[in-house]
This record gives C-alpha cells, structure tokens and sequence, in this order.
DNA sequence: CGGGAACAGATTGTATGCAAAGCTGGCTCG
DNA sequence: CGAGCCAGCTTTGCATACAATCTGTTCCCG
C-alpha cells in the first residue's frame, strides 16, 4: 500500500519511530487528510504520535526530499501545493522515467517478475469490472484500485532492476494524484487503463522494450489529461484553489 | 581541504548549521576524502566540525536521499558503494533526463538564461585550452574544470523550469563520479567535450529541442564509457570491489 | 490618524542526555 | 583446540531542554 519499504510484517517496534511517523504522515498527505498548505507543525504531530519531534522533523525531511512538502527556513513544513503547470510537468516527468522502466524491465525482468506484473494486471482488470456502472465515489473502491494499479506499476520498476530510478519514481509519481485521478475516472477509461496494462505488460514479457516504454508513456500521458481536464474544471482538491 | 570556510563558534545566520554540515561532508565525499565504504559517525563528523550531533544528522540523512550515502538501521551512515554496473545504469538514466532538461530549456529558455549558458560554455572551452597537454593531475585544475562544467549542466537544468526534475538531477549526477571522471580524461576528450557543449548550447537556442536532447545524451553517454574504460581498467578509487 | 518599534507568543533550529542495539574481545566449557 | 556466550564499549535512535527566529499585535510618537 505504501510505496518504497519493503513489505515487512507489521511490527511497530522494529521499524523505527522515525519511519512510522513517515509512513502514517504520507498517508494522511496521500488521501487527503491533510490538504495543500497545510502547515505540519513538528509539535502537534508529534503529540498525535505520542512521539517526540525528533523523529516527526525526521519524517519531515524526508517528505520533503520526495517533493510532498515544502519547508521555509524557521517557518517548518508544509504540504506542498501544485499548480496545474506543476501537475503537468510531473506527470510528463513520470511519462519518461516509467517509460525507461518498462525498456529495462523488458530486458532486465525475470519470469517471476513478469507473472506478477501479469497477476496484478489481471487483479486490476478484475477490480474495474466489478465496480459500479459509471463513477466508482467509494473510497475503499477507489483505494482498492489505487493499490493494485501501483501494484502493477511497482512491479515493472522493480523488474527494471534500478535502484535509483525506482527511488525517482516513488518521488514523481505523487501519490495523491493519483489518488485523485483515480477518483474521477470513468469505467470506459478505467477499461482503456486496464487495456493499456496488458499490451504494456505483453510488450514487456516480448521483450520489445521500445513498444513497452511508448505505451507506457501514452498510458501514463493519457492519465494526465483526464486529471488536468479535472484541474481546470476547478473541482481538484489538490490543486487549482489558489486562495489561502 | 576546504577553501574558505570558518568552522569556528563565529557563524552567519543566514545558513543554519544542518546545511553548512551538509555542504562540507558533500564536498569531502566528492572530492574523495571519504572513500566508498567509510563509515561516517556521527560523534566523529560534529567534533571536526564543532557543531552538536543534531544538525549533522540531517545532513547526512539529506545524503542519503540523494544516494551519496547509505544507512542501516541501529549503524548509522557509510559512503555509498558503486558497482560498475551501478554507474552505467546511473549515467545512462542520467543522460535520459538530461537530455529531457535539453528539451525543455530550447522551449522555456529565456535569452538570460541562454547567455549564461553560452558564458559557462566558453568558460570551460577557455579552462581547456590552458591546461597542460595530456593529463590535467592538478587537483585544483580538476576542481575548476568540474565547477564550469557543473555550472553548465545546470544552467541548461535551471532553464528548464522543472523542479523536481532539477532535483532528481542533483542525484544522479553523483558528482564525485563527474570528479572522478574529469581527472581521468585526456585534453582530446576534454575538447570534445567543450564542442558537444557548444553544439548543444546552438540547438537549444535555436530551439532545435530533440536535437539538443540527442545531443545532451550523446555528451553524456560519451563520459560514462571514458569512466567505464578507467573502472575496467583497475578499481577507480570510487568502485571495484563487489562484496556486500 | 498613521507608521513603526518593540513586545509576546508560537515554532523552528540546535544542543545535550539517556537507553537500547551492535560489535569486539576474551573467557569458559565441551 | 574450537565454538559459543557473556561483558563492556561504541554508536545510534529518541527524548527533552534551550536558544534563535519569525509573526502578529499593540502602543507610542509624530
């Protein structure tokens, strides 16, 4: 569900007080518990923690180093706000590093890793044909799906096999749009996304890399318009509300 | 080692002393003085430096997150350790988003922006000229030569107007690799450099977009097998040793 | 009545203390 | 003679205390 920490057992303890604090601050920054602008001031968290600052300013920092919040010198954090440009430009940005990823997955990937880039493609697919008929509101629905689509993602970085790309992408991808993008689709284009995931994913087991990584652009670019027709419509709840 | 800083209880205000620490273990693992490998601890780093454990920690948790240093929970931070397989997949995803801050910058380049690349350009051409005929050993030669051309590859990047792509790019340069590299080469491929430099400057104000990208990779691509060759060779002093 | 200096509250940035997790080396026991 | 274990030291991770800086407001003076 989370991105980046390799999915260990849940125990509170051996993960670090610091590392819990970034997880459940990236949550709430992701589904929108806090919004753009917010100010994460370092004592309040930390009592909602029942943590010191220590690790809290920790967690901040590194939130800060994969673009999700901004800090002012001796004015703290807070959750960084995108413009319809930035959106824009992260989401051309993501277009061309994923599109790498799927090249190298292409030659990279190990047959287990293409199985479970098929698996969760096929989960996704699944997921879109049960939900409801033209806009999926409910937030475990749209969770659900969120989760098996950077499922799918994360599978062809991983079979990339480049540690530092994935580390990128987990920093361009910005997770609350995704969210939200997801949010606001359609069935038709949640089916085309599903059908985009398969020719990548066919692509990629071919090892046709240059194939791969256009699809995986066009998938991703078209997952950019469908969100910026939602930004300026005015109706994000990212972004586009410029007023304090 | 370093030029000019003060490292007494006298300090400005205006850096905050996280980012003075950040700046001088960057530049002692850049230029070499900590190799791959060494153990950076925290008691040790502050007393060099006088300053409290705290800010010190930042800054290596900083470096981390831009891959020059690497921890392990409950050991603390060591330099990072490349693999020669590590440096070309590192060069080459830097080449892709270079050559994607080429493109942008022939389109949202302003003509300030152009000039100071020109400038930086005929700098580093300039810095060529007068070195010595086959090897430049000089550390200090080195570190000019790196300084331009730092200053051009940045240049480009500023005019681009990505953020976070800028950012991205602050890591996977690597500089001490950049460092590394400089030292290795020859005055032929240092001029030739300088001409990829000049060529790529033309086509980005021309607006010649692809072209600069190819351009801007090609240049890039050409340093990563001149450092490859030397890593081949026998163990650079930054990679070499393969063992966990 | 308006401008600005200074004060107060809030919040960050830095320093230091303390407990726990790792590592090292030596000792004991098989 | 070797392996395993225990103790002590090193170093991190977290908590807390303190100083510096910023913001907003009030009050004084022109």
């Amino acid at each position: 569900m989370t991105s980046g920490e390799p999915a260990g057992p849940e125990h509170r303890a051996s993960k670090g007080h610091a590392a819990l604090a970034y997880d459940r601050i990236r949550q709430a920054i992701v589904e929108g518990a806090y919004g753009p602008g917010d100010r994460l001031v370092e004592q309040r968290i930390s009592e909602e923690f029942s943590l010191s600052r220590t690790p809290v300013r920790e967690a901040l920092r590194r939130l800060e180093s994969e673009g999700l919040v901004v800090f002012r010198r001796n004015r703290g954090a807070a959750v960084r706000y995108l413009s319809a440009d930035d959106v824009r430009d992260l989401y051309e940005l993501r277009a061309r590093l994923e599109s790498y990823a799927a090249e190298l997955a292409s030659v990279r990937g190990t047959i287990r890793s293409y199985d479970a880039m098929d698996e969760a493609a096929e989960q996704f697919e699944r997921q879109v044909g049960r939900s409801g008929d033209v806009v999926i509101a409910q937030d475990d629905r749209v969770r659900a799906l969120s989760d098996t689509n950077n499922r799918f993602h994360q599978t062809i970085v991983a079979a990339a096999g480049h540690e530092r790309l994935s580390q990128m992408l987990a920093s361009a991808v910005d997770v609350p749009l995704v969210f939200q993008a997801l949010r606001g689709f359609e069935r038709s284009e949640l089916q085309r996304s599903a059908e985009f995931h398969r020719m990548t994913a066919h692509a990629i087991r071919r090892g046709e890399g240059a194939r791969a990584g256009r699809l995986m652009s066009e998938h991703i670019l078209l997952g950019r318009d469908r969100l910026m027709e939602d930004l300026e419509r005015g109706e994000g709840a990212r972004a586009g509300n410029a007023s304090e």
